[in-house]
DNA sequence: CAGTGGCG
DNA sequence: ATAC
């Protein structure tokens, strides 16, 4: 807490530039947790978290689901964005007014006016899960950015360059924490460092990730 | 098509 | 444990 220039005051807003066009903001989600936590649960009652397969066969260490319009899925056909749930044959669950409200504040705090996401993915880590470096680029609007909310667990995030070879820097993340990034950054390889074990009082034994795009 | 993964 |  600071006192601003109306000697009232208010939490300052922690502001982490990673590179051009992308910033941590610290614990930007965290009056927020328990909302969003309520709301994980409840689309994913409807849609419920699964270990999707990459094309190479491989299952994914990260449970995912998702909510929006659109959702991402991998299996054995390759990646794509799809209206309904392959699990189910159902539309994914509407993206709740909690995620949208973040997602738009986040962008808003990082410099991205008028980010509206068709699109959250739900990923779940649990020990030992991690996710490689790798670009989001399945959507077809790339001048929209991507935001990313951590909650419960830390975890250390990585972000690399536009090529796979680049070394990427490490940033450890927590609960509350919101990663933003768009413009020249948009590429920018990225991914996660194998969950260690903990105990988190919202969350348990686990991570969660969501992450809001514009698909089409 | 696939390295959002696993191996030596 | 990390790098390629």
């Amino acid at each position: 807490m600071t006192q601003d220039l109306f000697g009232e005051l208010s939490p300052e807003l922690i502001r982490e530039h990673l590179m051009e066009g992308a910033v941590v903001l610290r614990q930007f989600a965290l009056a927020d947790a328990e909302w969003l936590l309520n709301d994980i649960q409840r689309v994913t009652t409807q849609a419920p978290f699964r270990h999707m397969k990459t094309p190479g066969g491989h299952a994914m260490s990260a449970a995912m689901s998702c909510c929006g319009d659109q959702g991402w899925v991998t299996d054995t056909r390759g990646y794509r964005y799809q209206s309904e749930d392959p699990t189910s044959g159902q539309p994914w669950p509407a993206m709740p007014e909690s995620f949208r409200n973040l997602a738009g504040k986040a962008a808003v705090a990082a410099g991205f006016e008028g980010f509206e996401p068709d699109a959250c993915l739900i990923n779940r880590y649990e020990p030992g899960a991690k996710m490689g470096l790798h670009q989001d680029k399945d959507e077809q609007d790339f001048s929209q950015p991507i935001v990313s909310v951590s909650l419960g667990l830390p975890q250390v995030f990585q972000f690399g360059g536009l090529k796979r070879n680049e070394r990427p820097v490490r940033v450890p993340l927590a609960h509350g924490d919101v990663v933003v990034w768009g413009g020249p950054a948009r590429l920018r390889y990225h991914g996660v460092l194998t969950l260690k074990a903990g105990d988190h009082p919202l969350t348990g034994v686990c991570r969660y990730n969501l992450t809001f795009r514009k698909a089409r």
